[in-house]
RNA sequence: GGGCCCAUAGAUCAGUGGAAGAUCGUUGCCUUCGCAAGGCAAAGGCCGCGGGUUCAAAUCCCGCUGGGUCCA
């Protein structure tokens, strides 16, 4: 670490001293004369009981607090960022106050919305949610507060000076801690490819602040300096809020009436001083496994001189009801902000936690639906977070669905182990480690569920979680994608020019680069493929272009046979109108559709991916359920009605801040956008996306749309195919003929399809029946008793008959309900097939001479001492086969009969 | 994006390579003044789809589809 960053000129005239913390081993800088760095584990929490604050603040005034002390020191406020991190394709979540500037803004290629800057982010973070509720201090979602600042070298703004300057003044000033309390820990901080030197701000024991000074890029653990050099402060508002109160936990500091309504609902009795303790004694503990949580219980106990059980009745029903706390208030965000819960990528975090509510919450013994206390949440948030008005019901239908379907997996879950006890029979085996492992992993049955079930013991590890991702660490490897050097140098960026005129058919332009069988041009009207519309077609001169490509922001053009181009040439080139016109069809369709869904389906339908080509167009969207037919035909209706209403399509170029102010985060819908200046397409009333597609000017140019289906291609996830234009009307026409053919083949009007169909299928099951009735009649009594050949005391029947292995068991089964019978039969068709078998009343082991004869003939088989089958290539081979077996049998039958 | 589990009668599921089953439900008959219940009997199966291995596949292997689940 480079020592010197740190040694700060505001440290040095406020008279700090720098130490090394006794313990750690870290340095800091205080102006007091301890000799611990002052984060726990190093020293205990002190604020508890004794706030450190002057003034006892809610969340909603902690912000308020901070916001408006920078805003009075030239910030500028600006709203949170949704918490999906929607515009990047990195991560799922918003994590820190920083993500919402990564990338475009830290590399410089946008300007920041302001600068400096002060922000409370909403962020959501999974790694220690086995610890929230327990720790007294864990969250998933949090409000990280923040005062940013991007130095570039034309605009230079503070640096580590002022921002701890800020930092001291707001904590002494604002918040009336006393200048000895805070301590400054020297750290380093490394993240998302970025590095610098921080301070870790620590008050009363816990770290209630972070300065990053971000100024350089690690690539391939290299490290060389940032051209914008970035403040990245993080202030917990909740931990500032706890501290400011000085309450047990920091749950008890801001969960406001949500918490006690749910204290209410289960008549929860607080002790602050256990609880105190108890979180006093997490602060100092790291928790990984069941053994550690004994642990942290025990020790708690200790100090307080009660036995444990004691200690859990106080603590576990307060644990539960912070776990439903803190899970509601991050479903709320994580459900407006546009996640759908499901079994992959972001939606599985989301039910993750509901699933875990719900668990705490039948701990408690609740039976209130889940939904209400998010409710409760949104109520509380409301003030702060006005959104939550509109999308209220849309959120509490996703929570209601998701409870649904966690209680049809838990009686399953159920039946699959009672299932297990069952098989197991009378040995009280308990139900083994690999098989609760399986249970969780491949049903979603947790072990203390699987307890609840089962009447056996079950015996849980306290490293079982730990197993869990040990089953799921081998074989991870991850492939990198070589990425070919398509071109062999740079060129200028390529004039994108059909965003000004998407109309344009025939244009000149000048070669700038001919490479093999590429092309590249000074500009271009070719739309080359990208947010799922495909490239457009064309000729460049008289040579055929077949593809566009962007790579970066150059477009190379792919032509079909010898390239005759002269480079530094003007050229003619032509745009194929039809091709270009289908796809600009289907990309407004697809926005229509896009539209339609979410007016229809709610606030939670968002685009995740689309696919636009010649002859069909898809759109995924977000969706908890399938569509019923009544739904797509809706949707389908209205999507034409936009159309017939004429609505004027504008795409524009705009600034980037300027078109999230405006139109909110709901423009991101095909994903990241890169670039400062953002395309924003316009459907008046009914859509607005950022994108970068051609369009038509109107939605009356779509035409029609027809929507060909709807499956869902992974849960929480629905494809709607369907076609716009001409396409629309093949679509019809193939519906059409293929109907039309249909009812040819059947002789019937085309009305009368549908029930000439279904009687069709129910004749053919009947006379798939006679089938089967006549095969069985017809190898019934095939073979008289007089047939029988007397062979000692036994009967033996044999019998050629070129069938189906099938009908010769049916034929034996037949035989040998007669009494002292062995019967012998052979088919000659597809080889040879041979089935032996006897009445129960006869004591020959058919198996065994159904092996020794298919030995001679060649051929293998088996089967059960009583009925045996088998077979073999040679059909020629039939009847040598039966003199053989008869001839086993006799050797059989005799030498029993002697003995 | 990756791992694992599942798919057999209308429903819930047995069935580890040789003869498709159980329970519930359905239908009919018996019993009853009628109902509930009981007794007897019957109907009900492309064993998810497509390949492969094998004399033989619901069963083993590969692919696909659909569902479930865990992890990132």
């Amino acid at each position: 670490m480079q020592e010197d960053e740190l040694k700060l000129e505001f440290f040095a005239d406020k008279g700090f001293r720098r130490v090394k913390c006794a313990n750690c081993g870290r340095y800091f800088w205080t102006l007091g004369d301890e000799e611990l760095c002052g984060e726990s584990p190093c020293v205990e929490y002190s604020f508890i009981g004794r706030p450190l604050f002057k003034e006892k603040l809610q969340l909603h005034d902690m912000r308020e607090s901070f916001l408006s002390f920078l805003e009075k020191r030239d910030h500028t406020r600006i709203s949170r960022y949704p918490i999906t991190a929607r515009w990047r394709d990195d991560v799922f979540f918003t994590q820190a106050s920083i993500y919402g500037f990564q990338p475009w803004v830290i590399k410089g290629v946008v300007d920041p919305p302001a600068n400096p800057l002060a922000i409370s982010q909403t962020c959501i973070r999974f790694n220690d949610i086995d610890n929230v509720g327990r720790t007294g201090s864990h969250l998933t979602m949090f409000e990280m507060m923040a005062h940013h600042v991007f130095n570039s070298e034309k605009n230079q703004v503070y640096w580590t000076d002022r921002t701890t300057e800020l930092c001291f003044e707001f904590f002494v000033r604002e918040q009336g801690v006393d200048p000895k309390e805070i301590r400054f820990a020297e750290a380093w901080w490394e993240g998302g490819g970025n590095a610098g030197p921080c301070l870790e701000v620590e008050v009363g024991g816990v770290e209630a602040a972070t300065l990053v000074f971000m100024q350089y890029q690690v690539e391939n653990g290299k490290r060389s300096p940032m051209a914008m050099k970035v403040v990245d402060t993080g202030y917990g508002l909740e931990r500032l809020t706890w501290l400011s109160q000085g309450t047990p936990t920091a749950y008890d500091a801001m969960f406001g009436d949500v918490l006690q309504k749910l204290e209410r609902e289960v008549d929860i009795r607080m002790d602050s001083q256990v609880l105190g303790e108890y979180s006093k004694v997490a602060g100092l503990m790291k928790l990984e496994t069941a053994l550690d949580l004994r642990q942290l219980r025990k020790n708690t106990a200790d100090r307080l001189g009660m036995s444990v059980e004691e200690l859990l009745r106080h603590v576990e029903p307060l644990e539960n009801a912070y776990n439903i706390c803190d899970h509601t208030r991050a479903l709320a965000f994580l459900l407006n902000d546009g996640v759908v819960p499901s079994n992959v990528r972001r939606g599985y975090f989301a039910r993750l936690l509901i699933r875990r509510a719900l668990r705490a919450l039948k701990r408690l013994a609740l039976s209130m639906p889940l939904s209400e206390i998010v409710g409760w949440q949104m109520d509380y948030l409301q003030k702060d977070f006005p959104e939550f008005e509109e999308n209220r019901e849309d959120i509490q239908i996703l929570v209601d669905v998701e409870e649904e379907r966690y209680s049809d997996t838990l009686s399953r879950g159920k039946a699959i182990v009672s299932r297990i006890e069952a098989n197991r029979g009378k040995e009280t085996k308990a139900i083994s480690v690999d098989e609760l492992i399986e249970l969780y992993d491949s049903h979603g049955l947790t072990p203390d569920m699987v307890q609840e079930f089962a009447d056996s013991e079950v015996e849980i590890p306290d490293d079982f979680y730990i197993k869990v991702s040990q089953k799921h660490e081998t074989g991870g490897e991850e492939r990198p994608e070589p990425e070919e050097e398509k071109l062999s140098k740079g060129y200028p960026a390529t004039n994108l020019a059909f965003y000004k005129d998407p109309y344009k058919q025939k244009f000149r332009a000048k070669v700038i680069g001919i490479e093999r069988d590429m092309i590249i041009l000074d500009k271009t009207y070719f739309y080359a493929e990208s947010g799922g519309q495909e490239s457009d077609t064309g000729f460049i001169g008289d040579m055929r272009m077949s593809r566009a490509e962007k790579i970066g922001n150059i477009v190379i053009h792919f032509i079909d046979g010898p390239v005759t181009a002269k480079d530094g040439k003007n050229i003619t080139c032509m745009v194929d109108w039809d091709r270009r016109r289908r796809l600009m069809r289907h990309h407004t369709a697809t926005h229509i559709v896009n539209g339609v869904c979410r007016r229809l389906l709610g606030n939670h339908i968002w685009q995740t991916g689309a696919n636009k080509s010649v002859d069909s167009a898809r759109l995924d969207i977000t969706h908890f359920a399938d569509l019923s037919r009544d739904q797509l035909d809706t949707i389908e209706a209205e999507s034409n009605q936009a159309v017939l209403d004429a609505l004027k399509v504008t795409s524009r170029f705009i600034e980037r801040n300027q078109a999230e102010k405006r139109y909110g985060f709901r423009l991101y819908q095909g994903g990241a956008v890169p670039g400062k200046e953002i395309r924003v397409v316009n459907i008046e009333g009914l859509d607005v996306e950022a994108c970068g597609g051609t369009h038509c000017k109107n939605t009356s140019e779509v035409g029609a749309i027809k929507i060909l289906g709807a499956k869902r291609i992974q849960d929480g996830v629905i494809r709607l195919e369907f076609a716009a234009g001409m396409a629309a009307v093949e679509q019809m026409q193939k519906m059409g003929h293929a109907v039309r053919d249909a009812a040819q083949l059947l002789n019937s009007p085309v009305e009368r399809v549908i029930p000439s169909i279904e009687k069709l299928l129910s004749d053919m099951k009947t006379l798939y029946k006679d089938n089967e009735k006549l095969r069985k009649e017809l190898v019934t009594g095939v073979t008289a008793p007089q047939e029988a050949k007397s062979v000692g005391d036994v009967n033996v029947i044999s019998h050629i008959r070129h069938v189906d292995l099938r009908d010769l068991v049916q034929m034996a089964k037949e035989l040998i309900s007669r009494e002292n019978t062995v019967a012998v039969l052979v088919s000659g068709s597809h080889g040879m097939k041979m089935v032996i078998a006897r009445s129960d009343d006869v004591d020959i082991d058919c198996s065994e001479v159904l092996r020794r004869t298919l030995d001679r003939v060649g051929g293998s088989g088996g089967g059960k001492p009583d009925f045996a089958q088998g077979g073999g290539p040679h059909a020629s081979k039939s009847e040598e086969a039966i003199e053989i077996a008869v001839d086993e049998i006799a050797k059989i039958v005799k030498s029993t009969g002697k003995s």
